[in-house]
DNA sequence: CTATTTTGAATTAACGTTACGTCAACAAGG
DNA sequence: CCTTGTTGACGTAACGTTAATTCAAAATAG
């Protein structure tokens, strides 16, 4: 392959100036016919720069590693999307890994550590890794942002207590009285579930625990099945974790029990999929791509060494998106 | 940051052996004294290679692109997963990429083209690229395999046109005699319509022409309005694409349909939702994970220079998912 | 006791870039 | 005519690693 040497050689001219040419630097300067004539060179040996020589010079990627804890999760869909966006921006390539996967000496955590890999990294889904892994990543010399609330690190996160309330609210406004929570693990969802308590107790509504049954479509199943076993049944139901209102539905009609028509149900995090279940499901959208792109350029800040904003994203707010899956109480369920 | 010259001052040895001692290269002996010495002296000083010096030097990133058509599928999740665990037993992290955002000239493309970023490429979506950012991956001096039917590129492929057969043959089998084929655009959906007919033939049934609506929930919802305004409405339907299933399962359902008593239902590729929706839908599942290894061990035999075992994944075949949404033929609708 | 082999290491030349420092040729100013 | 400044370029030293080559000292063979 065609190296600057190359093509120096065929253009009668330096190694400064093709790389000048090809950097657009203004240091090295050169007639403007000098400038097409290492152009034309470069074309006809179809010269194409060698990114690890760059880096290597540069001490700098082009890249950054984002790590997800649940991949597959479609909720990360606009996530990826303004991350990938933001990066591109920046002139970077996006090196995308699972926090499951990333266990201690994993290939994945080795390449992240090891020095002219990435420029810096992204990571939601902390509370997944493990410690010694955090650690490790701790020690890292590049900067590390956390895509949720971190204690100990530059973060920035959506407004999950905020979500919590939204969806609580609107059905304390649809008169629903007895409403339960459908939660999971971890600092995202007692966020969301103290956005709930607060909603509750402005109307002076008693809480109902924290029905914690984990990620995924199962986790809502089972916490239907388990909200229904209460001594007085809810009439209504915030789902921590979107896809678990698919599970929800699911149980919902294995148990004859029909919504929104004797359960109303409000998700929170809004995905392609929910208008397309029947009933339609009503929840809270995110801003996750703005969330992308606000991580990267925080993250690009911590690069550049500049003071990096982070915080919760307040602008955009959650949206309420009305669907069909929950409607005003009009009669009570004995 | 340590490097290899630093850890070789602390342990008052040469460079060489530090690198000896780094990579295990016999050719460079040393006395076991002399290797922990500099191992300890690694440790002292938080040595850590740096992957770029190490690229330059070899000519080898021990990174490998992943390009895939529509990134958000679920379906991909396996194969990705697939990709991923066989990219780490060789050694190598994966560069995840959408070919929806490669266009010509875009950052991702760029990166791709220019030497020394990855050492080779899988693609999934040729279709959907370019003809011009194809033309230009095939200029790449480093191998690519394509993870469906490619006519000049090496590539490896699940059996699609069986999983149509398949999926047709069950219905069959169910006495179902108006069945249609909701599709999509592209090879995939063609293939898989071919084995519909050659189903449908095999029993001397007329296959139903092939109702392109395209991708996603949408296109099936789009298709079985499409199909039900046939002079004959059809009992059973065989759905190309996963997430169309949702949507035809939506659309049954505002159209008043009852799955799977007045319509059976049978979609190509399983994801996990599809046991969570309601009726859960029966489906023949790909051998995703599968293709996701063996693409990466094929473009490997590539890279280094052996003849590369493509084709047809036979072992294991697509595999039927029985669940709800489609039951035997019991009387025949008006 | 010398000749030969083995052991344990050190030197050094790349890999392809970029940016600093240098410098000849020419132009403009006094 | 000399001084100073500008234009247009060239040479070269890194960046951190690996592997080929070289070499002294120690061990073994004859």
């Amino acid at each position: 392959m065609a190296t600057q040497r190359d093509v120096a050689r065929a253009a009668g001219v330096s190694l400064a100036v093709v790389s000048a040419v090809v950097n657009g630097t203004s240091h090295t300067r050169m007639r403007e016919s000098t400038r097409t004539r290492v152009l034309q060179a470069m074309q006809q040996l179809g010269y194409q720069p060698n990114q690890t020589a760059r880096s290597l010079r540069l001490n700098q990627t082009d890249m950054i590693a984002m790590i997800l804890n649940k991949i597959d999760n479609p909720v990360y869909g606009p996530l990826r999307h303004g991350v990938y966006e933001a990066a591109a921006e920046h002139g970077a390539t996006v090196l995308l890994g699972d926090a499951e996967t990333m266990r201690f000496g994993s290939r994945f955590l080795t390449r992240l550590l090891s020095q002219g890999t990435v420029d810096g990294i992204l990571i939601r889904g902390e509370g997944l890794l493990d410690d010694d892994v955090m650690a490790e990543l701790r020690s890292h010399p590049k900067p590390i942002l956390i895509l949720e609330h971190a204690m100990d690190h530059p973060w920035i996160d959506v407004d999950d207590r905020r979500a919590g309330e939204i969806a609580t609210r609107f059905l304390v406004n649809l008169s629903h009285r007895h409403i339960v929570f459908v939660g999971g693990l971890g600092y995202l969802s007692q966020q969301r579930y103290l956005g709930y308590q607060q909603a509750m107790d402005a109307v002076g509504l008693t809480p109902a625990p924290h029905l914690a049954t984990g990620f995924g479509e199962q986790a809502g199943a089972d916490g239907l099945r388990q909200a229904m076993q209460a001594a007085t049944a809810p009439t209504a139901i915030v789902v921590n974790n979107i896809m678990s209102a698919v599970g929800v539905l699911a149980a919902a009609r294995d148990l004859g029990i029909a919504i929104p028509d004797q359960l109303s149900v409000v998700g929170i995090h809004d995905v392609d999929l929910m208008q397309h279940l029947r009933p339609a499901v009503t929840a809270v959208r995110m801003p996750m791509y703005q969330l992308g792109r606000a991580g990267v350029e925080a993250l690009y800040d911590l690069i550049a060494g500049r003071p990096s904003a982070g915080g919760v994203i307040t602008d955009p707010e959650p949206e309420l998106v009305i669907r069909d899956s929950a409607t005003a109480l009009t009669r009570i369920r004995d």
